[in-house]
DNA sequence: TCCATTATTGTACAGGAAGTTCAATAGTGG
DNA sequence: CCACTATTGAACTTCCTGTACAATAATGGA
C-alpha cells in the first residue's frame, strides 16, 4: 500500500483544495527523496534500505517508515523523482543533429548519470516484484522518450521500432555492458548506418 | 582469496600429475555449483546466498564456506559453469542465416535461459566489487560470442563492432528492456537494417 | 498567547540471515 | 586396518530489518 503520512500525496496529487500542507512533512519528503535517490544511484537498490536512507538523510528510521512503509512505497517516489530530473535536451528539428543529441544523452544519462547501475538494480528486483516492472518500464521510458519522439516525427511508422531498439540498443551495449565510452564517432556511425534507406523527406 | 579445500582447483586447473582427487571434493562441488547455478538463474545473485546454496544441493552451510570462503568466490565458479553450458549454435557459413540463428539463441537466452536478470545482477554487483566487472564481461563474451564470430569473418574490420552492438543492443532492448518477445520478424527486419551497405562478397 | 493535533524521535524489541567455530562423524587412499 | 581429511550439526555472535510506543517538538487555528 502507499505512505501513511499526509494522507496521499502520490505524485500525480495537484494541492489543490484543501490539502493539509505541513511544512515538516513537505521537508522531510523533500530531504528523504533526495537522499534515497543519491543512494540508489550511488550503491544500488538493494544497498538502499529505510535505515541506509534514514542515515544519509539525518532522520530517524521510524520517521521513513511511516511515509513509505515498504521499499517499493519508498523506491516508487525515488524514481518518480529520479526521472523528473532528467530533463531532455533541446531539440533543432533536424533528424541527424537531434538523434546524435538525445543519443549522447542517453549515453551521458547511463554512464554520468549511473543509469545503467539503476536500471540493472530495477531489472534484477522486477524478477520477483510486480510494482518493480512498472519501475522499469517508467525508468526505460523516460531514458529513451527523447529518442523516439525524434524518430516518430521523421520516420515511417514501421520503422520506428527497430531503428528505436537498434540505436538505443547499441549506445545500451557500449556504456553499459561492455563498460566503454561512447565517443561521438561512435553515435555519428550508428546513426548513420541505423538511417539508410529509411529516411523520406517530410520533417513535420 | 580463493577456496580452501582441494588444494587450488580453480577454473584453469588441469588435474595433470598427482592431484588429490577425493570423490568428496569432486561430488560436493558439482552438487553445490549445479544448486548455486540454479539459485542464480531463478533468482538473483542477492538471493543466491551460502545458506540458500547449502539449503538447495543438501550440504551443510559449513561446507560450502569450506569451498567458497567469500561470495565472489561462489559466483566465479557458479557463473563459469553456466558460461560452459551455454554452448553457440551449429553454424552454416551463410552470413544471415547464422546471423539470423545466432541472435535468436540470443534472444533465448535472455529470456527462456534467464541471462536477463543473471546480467542485471552481476552488473548491478559490478558497481562495487571489482572482481565482479569480470564476471559480467566474461559472460557478455560468452552470451555474443557466436554473433561476434558469424560478424567476424564476413564483414570489414570496421563494421564489425557498431553492427555487432546494434543487433546485440536491438534484441537486448528488446527482451530484456522492454520485456517483450522477439519474433523471427524482428531479427530478420534488425539484420537488414544493419546489414545495409556493409556486405560485401568475400566470405573466407 | 495558548491549545489540540500531528509529525518526529529515541529506544527497545522480535525475527531472521550471515558468517564463524568446533568437536564429532564418516568417507578416502594406502 | 589406519592415518588423514572432508563433512556435519549445532551453537554462537553479529548485524540488519521491521515494528511498537511513549516522549517530545513543531504546526495551524482560536
Amino acid at each position: 500500500m502507499g505512505p501513511g503520512i499526509g494522507r496521499g500525496y502520490s505524485q500525480g496529487m495537484t494541492k489543490s483544495s484543501g490539502e493539509p500542507e505541513d511544512p515538516r512533512v513537505t521537508r522531510t519528503r523533500r530531504d528523504v527523496i533526495r537522499a534515497s535517490a543519491a543512494s540508489l544511484l550511488e550503491r544500488g537498490w538493494t544497498a538502499t534500505t529505510h535505515a541506509e536512507v534514514a542515515r544519509r538523510a539525518g532522520y530517524s528510521k521510524a520517521t521513513i517508515y511511516a511515509h513509505w512503509p515498504t521499499p517499493v512505497d519508498l523506491m516508487r517516489d525515488t524514481i518518480a523523482r529520479i526521472c523528473e530530473d532528467t530533463t531532455p535536451p533541446p531539440m533543432g528539428g533536424d533528424l541527424r543533429e537531434d538523434l546524435h543529441t538525445s543519443l549522447s544523452a542517453l549515453a551521458w544519462t547511463l554512464s554520468e548519470g549511473r543509469y545503467d547501475r539503476l536500471m540493472a538494480s530495477v531489472i534484477e528486483h522486477a524478477g520477483d516484484d510486480e510494482d518493480a516492472r512498472e519501475l522499469q518500464e517508467r525508468l526505460y521510458e523516460t531514458a529513451t522518450a527523447g529518442i523516439r519522439d525524434v524518430l516518430t516525427s521523421h520516420l515511417r511508422r514501421d520503422d520506428v521500432e527497430p531503428c528505436l531498439a537498434m540505436l538505443v540498443g547499441a549506445v545500451l551495449v557500449r556504456a553499459t555492458y561492455e563498460g566503454r565510452s561512447v565517443p561521438p564517432g561512435f553515435i555519428t556511425d550508428i546513426i548513420d548506418r541505423a538511417l539508410t534507406d529509411v529516411e523520406h523527406g517530410d520533417g513535420h
